[in-house]
DNA sequence: TTCCATGTTCCGCA
DNA sequence: TTGCGGAACATGGA
């Protein structure tokens, strides 16, 4: 589920329900989780604290901790999510980071998984640039000439060029798919053989895509049906024209495609 | 039981 | 040397 959409409903989530409130206890299970951190260390920083606001870069959610020189940093793996209750018996059932607020709410970070990651990072942009991730598309700085630019050099089909987070941060499986799908350009076309038109068109759908679903909620049942995401997973009638969607393999994850109005494989 | 999964990392190869 | 693509990773559901 945590691609970029995702992880932007889960920042306002936070922003709605977690900020100003003082941390009482952190809880802290699953040390394999923790990235540059350990529990008592997160502990400490955390303790007597309040979240003041929060960033988002790619897939990656920064927390800033008022008056302390750290930012808690979250990212979800494959099935990450955030729960926000007061009654206990809602506590969701892979709990690996809750703060107890006082006012007697709790925010948990779920994971299924040991894929998430939870660290203490300076601040989002010491990381972004450290881990030398790419710029995220909807922060406002990747303007086609940027777009252009990043994908310049690549010798790999556009799919994996636009899933790599040095490339761009925050696409991955599900919306690739949607984008191409939308910008009408096959997954396994060479980034590097792309016309204007088509790294235009992919732009655009790249904008469009990742806009609608968070105004969706990153939810897929609210998604317009005009769109892949909801018939994602059989082989079926395009949405769009007259082919058939199909599944295949591209950089050794499933991809879904249009056999008709997506060129350029 | 076997296969598959929205994540990243690592290894072999060009 | 660099970058690409597939395998591996952990865990549970279909």
């Amino acid at each position: 589920m945590p691609e970029l959409p995702d992880v932007e409903v889960f920042k306002r989530y936070v922003d709605s329900t977690s900020l100003h409130q003082t941390i009482d206890t952190v809880h802290v299970s699953a040390e394999k989780t923790l990235k540059e951190v350990s529990a008592s260390t997160l502990r400490r920083h955390l303790k007597d604290r309040e979240l003041t606001s929060t960033r988002r870069h790619g897939k990656h959610l920064f927390l800033e901790i008022e008056g302390d020189d750290r930012w808690l940093r979250l990212h979800f793996g494959m099935t990450g999510r955030l729960a926000y209750y007061e009654d206990g018996d809602d506590a969701p059932p892979h709990a690996r980071l809750v703060l107890d607020f006082r006012n007697g709410g709790h925010l948990a970070y779920d994971n299924q998984r040991r894929f998430g990651e939870i660290g203490l990072v300076e601040d989002p942009e010491s990381y972004v640039e450290a881990e030398d991730l790419g710029p995220d598309p909807l922060a406002g700085s990747v303007d086609l000439a940027r777009f252009r630019e990043r994908l310049e050099g690549r010798s790999g089909t556009i799919k994996g060029t636009l899933m790599n987070q040095q490339v761009l941060a925050g696409l991955g499986n599900v919306y690739t798919d949607e984008v191409l799908f939308q910008a009408g350009v096959h997954p396994k076309a060479a980034t590097n053989a792309l016309s204007e038109d088509r790294v235009k068109a992919i732009h655009r759908a790249l904008e469009h895509v990742l806009t609608r679903a968070i105004e969706a909620g990153a939810q897929r049942e609210e998604m317009p049906d005009t769109w892949l995401l909801p018939q994602r997973g059989e082989e079926g009638p395009c949405p769009r024209c007259d082919g058939r969607l199909r599944e295949t393999k591209v950089s050794g994850r499933t991809t879904w495609y249009c056999d008709r109005h997506q060129e350029g494989g």
